[in-house]
DNA sequence: TCTCTAAACGTGCATATACACTTAAAAGAT
DNA sequence: ATCTTTTAAGTGTATATGCACGTTTAGAGA
C-alpha cells in the first residue's frame, strides 16, 4: 500500500456526488419556486402521496435521509399545512399524511417538475441517469 | 403534451442525486471523522492545496457551490486554523489559503480518504463513477 | 475629476443534514 | 406481573446550502 497522493483527490466521488446534487437541486428548486416548494419538500410530498401515510422512520428510509432530518423536514411541511402528523396506535410512532392542501400543491407543481426533469435528463443522457438512479437506490449499509 | 402523473416522480433525478449524495457523504464523513474533518471541509482543503491561494468566488466555482456558501464554509475552516483568509491587492477580493496546520490535517486524512474512495468506487462500479463525474463537471449555467 | 456601473463580498433568513443524547412506549424475559 | 431491552421519536448542537439584499471597491466613461 503506497502513500496516497493529494492529486488523487481530484477524482473524489464525494465531491462529485455533492457537486452533482447541488447543481441538479438548484435547477429543480428554481423550477418549483413559483409553487412555493423546495426539491426536498416536493420529494417528501410525492413520497407521501404515492406511499400513503407512513411513519417518520419509514419515510426517512424511502427518501434515504436520516430519521431526525425527516422529523424537521416534516415540521416545515406541517407548519404550511401540507402534511399532518399524528400519533399511531403504537404510541411511539408518528404517522405522516399528506393533506388535501398538500395534494393540490404538488399536483399544481407537477407540470413544472416534469419540465425540469426532462431537461435535466436530456442534459445528462440516459446512461448517466440510469447510473445515478442505480447509485441512489443501491444498498449501502 | 399530456398531464404528468404523480407516478412519474418515482424517477425524479433530483431525489436520486440527493439520495446518492447523502449516502456517499455519510460514508466519507464517517471515514474522515477521526481526523476532525467533514467531507465538505476535506474537499475545500484539497482544492486549496491543489490550486493554491484562491478568491472565494473562484473556490466556489471549483467546488460547484454558491459563493455565499463558500464564505461560511471557509469561516469554519478559518476558525479552526486550517485556512487563512486575507485581503488581496484588489481590496474587494478575499484570498483563501491553506495553512501549515491545514496541510498537515489533510495529509493525515489522506489514507482514510483513499480507503473510502476505493470502497465507494468499487461499490458503484467504474461506469457509474464515470457517469457521476461527468454529471458533476458538466456545464449547467 | 466625477459619476456610474460592474464586481466581489458579507449578512439575514430559511431550510437541509446528521450525530449524540434523551424520552417514551412496546415487546420480551423471568 | 415486574424487570429489561428494544424501538420510535424528539432535542441540542453544528455544519451546509443558497436566495435576497446591502456594502465596498475597481474600473469605465464623460
Amino acid at each position: 500500500m503506497n502513500t496516497p497522493s493529494l492529486d488523487e483527490t481530484r477524482n473524489c466521488l464525494c465531491l462529485a456526488a455533492r457537486r452533482a446534487a447541488r447543481s441538479i437541486t438548484r435547477q429543480f428548486d428554481e423550477a418549483l419556486r413559483p409553487h412555493g416548494l423546495r426539491s426536498t419538500q416536493f420529494s417528501a410530498l410525492a413520497a407521501l402521496s404515492l406511499a400513503g401515510p407512513n411513519t417518520i422512520k419509514e419515510l426517512a428510509g424511502i427518501l434515504g435521509a436520516d430519521r431526525t432530518t425527516m422529523t424537521r423536514n416534516l415540521g416545515v411541511l406541517e407548519a404550511e399545512g401540507l402534511v399532518s402528523v399524528q400519533r399511531g396506535k403504537d404510541a411511539r410512532e408518528r404517522i405522516a399524511e399528506i393533506t388535501a392542501t398538500g395534494r393540490r400543491r404538488i399536483e399544481a407543481a407537477l407540470a413544472d417538475w416534469q419540465a425540469v426533469q426532462q431537461r435535466v435528463a436530456e442534459s445528462m443522457g440516459e446512461a448517466a441517469a440510469g447510473s445515478l438512479r442505480a447509485i441512489a437506490w443501491s444498498r449501502d449499509d
